[in-house]
DNA sequence: GTAGAATTTGGAATTATTCTAATTCCTACT
DNA sequence: AGTAGGAATTAGAATAATTCCAAATTCTAC
């Protein structure tokens, strides 16, 4: 995908939701798109300036969440919100619904968890998986 | 599990680390214990606070850290680090290298994305999810 | 009992992010 | 072409979560 081809479905994922393609939004989903090793906001707004000089970080932040809301840009680290601590030491995922803000324990049998793993190439060793769902609880026990 | 066992196994466990079992250690873990709705730390300093009123917050986080170190609690959202962007819209997993702060894309095959859904119960409607590992990456491709 | 280490404390500092109000930029209409 | 009104950007202040720091306290081992 050449990187105009980006720019012009930007241009369109923008317009389908009523907002408007500017430079500011251009070069920030150019910057995501030219070094895909998933840069921190900060990171983002040092690219940026080099080609925006007067861009401010409030943009930057902006533009992130246009892109994110438009569905071009994920982010990876969600939830500013704060740490939140369990005691369960069992293998589970958490279902977060967004509209109470509460956090449910999710059992992960044990073949699931394995079948996870095997997504991981050699190479990788990793210590610890987390799922976390995101979505709507309707029956909610305790 | 009675509550007097589980802090029994702290002191244990905050032994075999060289640690202390100090009453604020005792009551932040019982606070996790006794109600598992995945407090934040601000939470969990408040629910102490009827116990222990002249608790300070910074203690709240060293406790928390302390257990989560001894492998007594899990902390939910890591991370205190900034939000990280990526343009990659396809589904996949990301790892996140603990040696070098750098986070990689893993990609996921939709059987294995099929699986992890099954283990959502009746009610819970997940609009996302999130596959985050972390560990070790010994060969670093780009 | 006392030295030295571990822990706690309160407040300051830091970091990431959001808010705000003023300005600038577009777009559509005349 | 000129302008009203909304959208976007800007700089800086404000906020929220967390960490740092230095002093006081508490343990533990001798």
């Amino acid at each position: 995908m050449s990187e105009t081809h980006a720019i012009d479905s930007l241009s369109q994922r923008l317009a389908d939701s009523g907002l408007r393609a500017t430079p500011q939004r251009e070069v920030v989903y150019n910057v995501l798109l030219k070094k895909r090793d998933h840069p921190t906001a900060d990171e983002v707004f040092a690219r940026v300036k080099t080609e925006l000089p007067t861009i401010s970080l409030a943009t930057v932040y902006n533009c992130l969440e246009t892109l994110v809301q438009c569905n071009l840009v994920r982010a990876v680290n969600f939830e500013r919100s704060p740490t939140r601590y369990c005691p369960n030491l069992q293998p589970h995922a958490h279902f977060h619904d967004e509209q109470t803000g509460r956090t449910f324990d999710i059992d992960l049998p044990p073949e699931v968890l394995n079948q996870v793993n095997t997504v991981l190439p050699h190479g990788f060793d990793a210590s610890s998986v987390e799922i976390t769902f995101r979505g709507k609880a309707s029956s909610s026990p305790s």
